[in-house]
DNA sequence: TAGATTGTTAATCGATTAACAATC
DNA sequence: TAGATTGTTAATCGATTAACAATC
């Protein structure tokens, strides 16, 4: 039930939303048990990873015979807190807010979406998915009503600031943020998850750069 | 010039690019010296990190002195390959792909957007951020004549395989991919960026979840 | 020169992998 | 029982931090 090791590293939770997609999706095909040796091939991690990284949790396995893999996903559930319902709001009903709103399974992922935002007039009252675009300035009656714990902020990069200390204020501690400040700077105590998809694209970049060195250095 | 340290591992590599924003928002704001101390207290990386971070390509600071915030810039510039223009095209010209085609500055990040691509008669032919959609069916004319470099795939999961392998088969071997599929299963040779939204939300609920737990066990 | 700060080596820490006894 | 596979301990590997000599 509760965690065998206390303070599981942040490495290990970073691997488990990997292992839930592939073994729902196992679990969906109709596949029940599973080895951490099948496991390690079509995942490729280390068999002996997988073994530790399932144990920091508690032995679900059974020796002899695996891991059942409904069980299994079931568990990592608990874990990731995801058959909670956290309620939550969008900041910024632009393209990217958009996409958020409609595409992204909340009820999936320990969330629920229940307010998306904005400040133009032209946006506003516009309905997106279901979601009628509020004001962004009744955010405060809005607060006081319905209290969400989470916001997402799809706004641009320059008024993150601005946005996330009035969210603060208001009570505001976690944030889903897309742009580059760093909101943990100023709120060392909040709780952020980072979606830095400038730092992925230099990731990449460096990996083509890599690559054609490589390229060049072979046909010389 | 050339890395003085071959084989930088991928942990230095992903914190470049904060680096890198960091320090070009200094040299914005004319600062120009900066030791790995003050760094350090900024950034939240220990000084010695960021020394040996640095230290991986050759040292480009002076002692007695600290670094230099522009030259570090166009050091961590040229080691990511951001001063390049890789073309490349993104498909699926959806919410998300209209917001990375509006919104991702390309030509800061080493890339250049030069098509954008759907398959729907509805969004074919109209025109986002300048850039006229087009039918993903000509892909493979469009190919043989500008040759792209990488592919931003913002569609949905069940049409990545399908994509990625049309896209392979004619010759594109990078891909930016913002779905769950996973093409280096299939394409073990691709250089491939995911950006994983859903774990990142996971993530987020997991570090919710275990704060909720935090708060319940101070309270009692 | 004195003070500061790098570059670099050594020490520590943490994460991954290997090995194997326990047991289904 | 024999075979398989976990849970767990020990060994290895890599990344981070500490320390300090080199030097601006």
């Amino acid at each position: 039930m509760t965690p065998k090791k206390q303070n599981v590293s942040m490495s290990v939770i970073r691997r488990l939303p990997r292992y839930y997609r592939f073994l729902s999706e196992l679990a969906k095909k109709g596949e029940t048990r599973i080895s951490s040796k099948e496991l390690s091939e079509k995942m490729g991690f280390t068999a002996s990873q997988i073994r530790q990284d399932f144990n920091c949790f508690g032995g679900f396995g059974q020796q002899g015979y695996g891991y059942n893999a409904a069980q299994l996903c079931e568990e990592i559930e608990k874990i990731l807190g995801i058959q909670k319902r956290h309620p939550c709001i969008l900041v910024g009903a632009g393209n990217l807010g958009r996409a958020i709103t409609g595409h992204m399974p909340f009820e999936q992922l320990g969330f629920s979406l229940i307010g998306v935002f904005d400040n133009a007039p032209t946006v506003i009252g516009r309905t997106i998915s279901g979601f009628k675009v509020l004001d962004f300035a009744g955010i405060e009656e809005f607060y006081r009503e319905r209290h969400p714990l989470m916001a997402i902020l799809c706004i641009p990069q320059e008024q993150v600031e601005a946005v996330s200390d009035h969210l603060f204020a208001l009570g505001i501690r976690s944030f889903w943020n897309f742009s580059h400040y760093d909101i943990l700077m100023k709120h060392p105590d909040a709780i952020v998850e980072n979606v830095h998809m400038n730092d992925s694209l230099m990731t990449l970049s460096y990996k083509l750069a890599q690559a054609e060195q490589k390229n060049t250095s072979d046909s010389l």
